[in-house]
DNA sequence: GCTGATTTGCTAAGCACTTAGCTAATGTAC
DNA sequence: GTACATTAGCTAAGTGCTTAGCAAATCAGC
């Protein structure tokens, strides 16, 4: 048994394993999960920071932190929204595509490397298990 | 694909769905996880900040502070160990292994929810695949 | 077109972890 | 038995998240 423990404890492994690769690349994952999430958004890859939130899974609170360290890295930049004045658009910098694009390839061929020795089918059996466990941690109705 | 993605996710939503579930107990999860390490330990549920550290797998820095947290709330005590000046024993209070022993059963209860649906055979292949995961996460040798 | 509610992004404060570095006790070499 | 290294636990400082709460822009009802 012990099912659940094993997982959290492999996650943290991944994690690990993750931070540990993209420090390669001069770079942590909060990061690069903000700049790869801007790239893969295509050209003219900018979205708003609520967009970014939700696609990281963390408070805006959160985005606008990254956002900080980033801006002032020279990787993103924030301009005003032309048509809603409350909006921010979050650029790429020519610095930050460069960058991110030099980290991609990496980041892939690790998250390979842990998957090594599954065969295919095992592998939709694993995102099978995952998704009912997915399903089973949030309910509509939480207690 | 995306099985890594998706497992980093789901060990998140366990994360909430368990805090959510200690948060009932009036606990929360790094003070559940070293009042249940020492539990388990049986009698005089006592052990070293250095082995609840190892059972955590956080650093002993980590340990420390729970520690000063558990025992201003009078759960857990601190006793210099006689035969080493250097170690220290942490045990249980009759309070805190009151309120262990009541967040046990509901914490089993919502990891026996968090599986339901996955047949006992699906489960070992979950644990076998999770195993491979983290020994490719885990290779001795770390580039 | 004005007022109150909502949306958007932000900063401030709190929390739990990490690394760095400290003190005190013990072990080891000679 | 003295000097140096090691072990055990701790505090301090830094990091990145969260919640709480703020200000500015927009929307909705009348």
């Amino acid at each position: 048994m012990a099912v659940i423990g094993r997982l959290t404890r492999v996650s943290n492994a991944i994690d690990r394993r993750l931070a540990n690769s993209f420090a390669k690349s001069g770079i942590d994952g909060a990061s690069f999960d903000v700049l790869a999430t801007l790239l893969r958004s295509g050209a003219p890859h900018s979205l708003s920071p609520a967009a970014l939130a939700d696609a990281a899974m963390v408070t805006s609170s959160a985005i606008a932190q990254r956002l900080n360290k980033l801006s002032a890295e020279g990787l993103v930049v924030r301009t005003r929204d032309a048509t809603d004045g409350r909006s921010i658009r979050v650029g790429l910098t020519e610095k930050g595509r460069e960058l991110v694009e030099a980290a991609v390839p990496r980041h892939l061929a690790t998250e390979a490397e842990l998957l090594e020795g599954i065969e295919p089918a095992d592998r939709l059996t694993l995102i099978r298990l995952l998704q009912t466990i997915d399903r089973n941690a949030s309910p509509s109705s939480l207690k």
